[in-house]
DNA sequence: GCAGATGTTCTGCTGTGCAGACGTTCTGTC
DNA sequence: GACAGAACGTCTGCACAGCAGAACATCTGC
């Protein structure tokens, strides 16, 4: 695996390490919900509806990072298995909040689960202790580029070097 | 960001924030290259074509996650570019090098350098040290995860899960 | 020499993000 | 109360990417 004889090998670019990682992640997961409708995305979904209880589908598109039009389809999928159901919300009626059923938060106790194996699965590698410091670190990226509108700040990123190398 | 109230909330799923900070580290990352071809996967392609000197582009594909029906166009456009040829392997004319040129490796270069910005930036949450131990654990779970084809262990899992919960 | 395997390309199929349009509903202003 | 503008959800069309399968050229083993 490791390249040897350069500086900088393949296997030390975050973007790769990050992307192989990731890649892995969603196939086991997506391997893990079986024939939940909307695969991993399903699980998300189903999850945040039971613990964040999200006040609409586009904060939901929000959060999970889905575009709306895909969630529209994602939910229709997950309401026909009647996991969840789009209840018009009380205070604005242009809104659905979405709500998991019974059956979903059955299902949703047994896919956590499946997931925690197929997490132990792609963190195989580290140890106890080092599994819970990735997780955390990791945590405290994401809830710092969540904050973070990423591309404004990328672009100023690429002015700054496209002046300093002019 | 942080919800309260709950055991588990979104932000301590695993599969949640490995997806916010692949997503937004996709987003500057695509951002910082500006209009090479391909975008960060065509920056992937040149950096491997560099460091790496794959031995053909089924190789390259298995390195990067990438499709080899996707490597064939993304090809197409960096040799249009005049930033990498396809040269037929001297051992194999079946297969073909993919060799960076001279104008591919001063882009590389640059690239290169706003790369570095884009990953400061999508880790700027996290100090100096916390930055490379985030980075280290990263690279330990990828070269774990990239020996071990993820799927059939999964398979294995969910039925480990199946028969435990029967 | 020949059957089977491998590397590359091409063609469909599917899933996903994105932009735009539309109908419904809410909000603010007159 | 009426109206313009904004927000929410849905639908359509486009683009990109993974995947499966076929076709062609080439290599390997018998």
């Amino acid at each position: 695996m490791a390249i040897i004889g350069r500086v900088t090998a393949l296997s030390d670019d975050f973007g790769w390490t990050l992307g192989v990682v990731f890649r892995a992640f969603v196939k086991a997961t997506n391997a893990a919900v079986g024939d939940l409708p909307g695969g991993h995305r399903g699980y998300q979904v189903l999850s945040a509806s039971v613990r964040d209880r999200p006040e609409s589908q586009s904060a939901l598109c929000r959060q999970l990072g889905v575009d709306r039009t895909v969630m529209t389809y994602l939910l229709d999928d997950l309401e026909a298995a009647s996991l969840v159901v789009r209840k018009p919300a009380p205070t604005d009626r242009r809104t659905r909040l979405v709500v998991a059923t019974d059956t979903g938060r059955d299902r949703l106790r047994e896919l956590d689960l499946r997931l925690a194996h197929a997490e132990a699965h792609v963190l195989s590698g580290l140890s106890e202790e080092d599994r819970a410091a990735f997780k955390g670190l990791l945590r405290r990226v994401a809830g710092h580029v969540n904050e973070l509108d990423p591309v404004p700040s990328a672009c100023q990123a690429v002015q700054d070097i496209a002046a300093s190398t002019s």
